[in-house]
Formats: C-alpha cells, structure tokens, sequence
DNA sequence: CCACTTCCTGACCGATCGGTTGACATCTGG
DNA sequence: CCAGATGTCAACCGATCGGTCAGGAAGTGG
C-alpha cells in the first residue's frame, strides 16, 4: 500500500475546485465546499495553497500557458495560415482544459479587474485580433469574438461528446463563422 | 419643479443594479453598492424591492418576456423561416436589453440551479433547438449554441457601435455559423 | 528514544453580505 | 391642525466568507 502524499491531497484539491469553480464559478464555490467534496477540512486546503486566488491562479495556469504557446507559435504565420491554425490550437485547447476555461469564462469581471490576471485578458484580446484577420471591420471582429467565447460555450455544453466528434464540429462552426472556406478534403 | 416620487427612486435603482450586474455579475455586486451608486441607503433599496432576488428578476423580466413572445411567434413557422425570424429577434432583443442579457450569461450556474429562475435556462434551451434546425446533428447544435452565447458576447463587448452597424454584422456572422445562406439583396 | 518535518484539524477572527427594525422627516387629504 | 401614508436612514442581526493559529497525529532520520 503506497503512503498517502501531500502530492496527491493537492491534486485532489485541484481536481474538486476544477470541478466546483466550473459548475458553480469561482464566486460561488467556497473553500468549505471544496474541502468537503474530498472529505478534508477548509484549513487543510490553505495548508495546500496560500489562498482561494492562488488556488485559481494555480488551476488555469496550464491552459493560460498554452494559449499563450498558440498564439507564439501563430504569430509568425501569414494572416489565413494564422487565423486557421488559431482556430484550430484553441478549439483543441478548450477541449482538453474546459473546466478551466469554463471559469475563466464565466469568471471573466473578476479577472480583467484583478491585476493579477490581467494577463488572460491580453491572451484573450489577442487571440481574438488573431481571428478577425487583416481587415479589421466591425464584422469580422463580431465573428472573431462569437468564436472565442462560442466555442468555449459549446465545448462545455456538449461535454457528453467524446472529443473526436466534438472537435470536427467546433472548427467547421467556427470555419463558417470567420468565413473561411472549409479545407477542402483529398480526393 | 416635479416632486420627487418613489417610482422615480425605484426606476434609479433598477438603473443602477442593470449596470453594476452586467459590469461585476449578480454575486459581485452588493446592495450597498447599488446603494451607493445612487446616493442612497441600502435600506432604501430594500423598501423598494423585497430581497436582492427580486431586483434581478424584475429586471431580466422584460428581455425574458420579449424572448418568450419571440419563440411564441416562431414557433408556427416551418423551420428555415423560423430559424431566419429567430437570428433576427434574437439580435434585436439582445441589442436592446444588452446588460440584462449579459447578466444572464454570466450569471447562468446560479440561475439555473435556482427555481425561481428556471424558466429562463427552458426558454434559452428552446431557442437553441429552434436555431438547429430540424436534423439535430453535433455540428448544427454546437453552431446553435455558439450563436446564443457569442452574440450576446459580441454585443455587450462592442457596445461602442452604433445598433444600426451592430445588428447587421451579428445576423450575417449568426447565419454563416448556422450555414443559412444569406439573404440575396433586391436587384 | 528523541528531535524534526509533514500533514491535518477545530476553534477562532475580522470583514462583508442580505435583510430587519424602529425612528424620523415629509407630504397629503380631511 | 392633525392622522396616516410614504420614503429614508442608522443601527443592528445572523450567516457566511477567506484566512489565521496553536496544536496534535504520524512518519523519519539520527
């Protein structure tokens, strides 16, 4: 029987307050219910994390990190290459890490006005000029921001879907929305 | 010089809460705040509405009663006409009740699991299968969920255009994501 | 066996929240 | 002039929140 860590609480802890803070946001989700879902004591997550915001801080890191490694890797691209391979790095990110970016969504007052994140708010504002392209007309960043939060929207709604039909579906919506016309298939 | 009455003091508060909500959510606003935004106490807001809870539900009430009326007349329609009529009053209500709408959207986790407010989470439901048409594949409910979320997202996040410019560019984003082809121009 | 670290806890603290109450000031109709 | 309705407020209440603290249980290295 392998001893009980303090690695693995902190996971625990990180794995409920995913949980709690998505369904009922970060507002909502007090640290006695994140320590009663895993049958622990308030205290003991404050032993765990400093406080309630490091422990936010803590859990949107991994996605923050790979939106901003997407928007790196695509910054260098021409406009269409980029704007493609952005939808499609951010419709995978938002799969692999919905709970997190399902706070971050919901959450997103408190963030943009807390120094401490204001970093997502560049990520996101970025990604979002990344969408809308050259030609920056009151449409095209419409359709750019109706992509970013949509597909967070409807990647969280649909979660019943396994990831493989999910996908497909979100970059060909959010093809069609940026009206970019679908890679056309070989053959 | 017209008295002051109540109902004036009443409109104010609703004014108020409207704004504050939208700008820091339901839960991040408190009555003091409202309060305080207008020069008065929080007992006084208190007179005039009976709990924090029905502040908000007299003030999402106009925009829920205009999206009951609007899925009332649609639902006679057959369904490609029913889906253009509904991108269309959907952006009109969401233009005109933006902040209510943006409460609602960010605060949905608390409306929902409350049931004084379920009603709403029926009637958005009822939108989205309207706008996927009759074929409910992933792809048309993803894109029918990207298109509810993402324009109230774009409009409350480019309030700064005109309505005339807004709504033009919402309806032909919202019906290139829900694959409707756009209605031809007369000549 | 003992000092030390790690992990966890109940009890507590100050702040803030939504909501109540009793009093006061002002107006209105008779 | 007065009785009652209306509107406003300071003070207060109980609950909940994030966070602190002193200490105990249990393992570990010397």
């Amino acid at each position: 029987m392998v001893r009980r860590t303090g690695a693995d609480t902190r996971q625990e802890i990180l794995n409920a307050a995913t949980r709690l803070f998505s369904d009922y946001g970060y507002r909502g989700t007090s640290l006695a219910d994140i320590a009663h879902e895993i049958g622990y004591s308030k205290a003991s997550v404050l032993y765990h994390f400093a406080s309630k915001e490091a422990l936010l801080a803590e859990l949107i890191a991994p996605a923050a990190a790979d939106l901003q490694a997407l928007l790196a890797r695509v910054s260098a691209l021409p406009s269409e290459q980029a704007r493609r391979s952005a939808i499609e790095g951010y419709t995978d990110l938002t799969v692999t890490y919905k709970e997190a970016v399902a706070v971050l969504q919901t959450e997103e007052p408190l963030l943009l006005q807390d120094p401490h994140f204001h970093a997502i708010g560049v990520l996101y504002e970025r990604l979002v000029q990344v969408l809308q392209g050259e030609d920056p007309n009151a449409e095209a960043r419409v359709a750019a921001i109706m992509v970013v939060v949509g597909t967070a929207a409807a990647c969280t709604e649909r979660s019943d879907l396994p990831p493989e039909q999910l996908k497909p579906a979100l970059v060909a919506v959010a093809l069609r929305a940026l009206d970019l016309p679908a890679d056309s298939p070989p053959g």
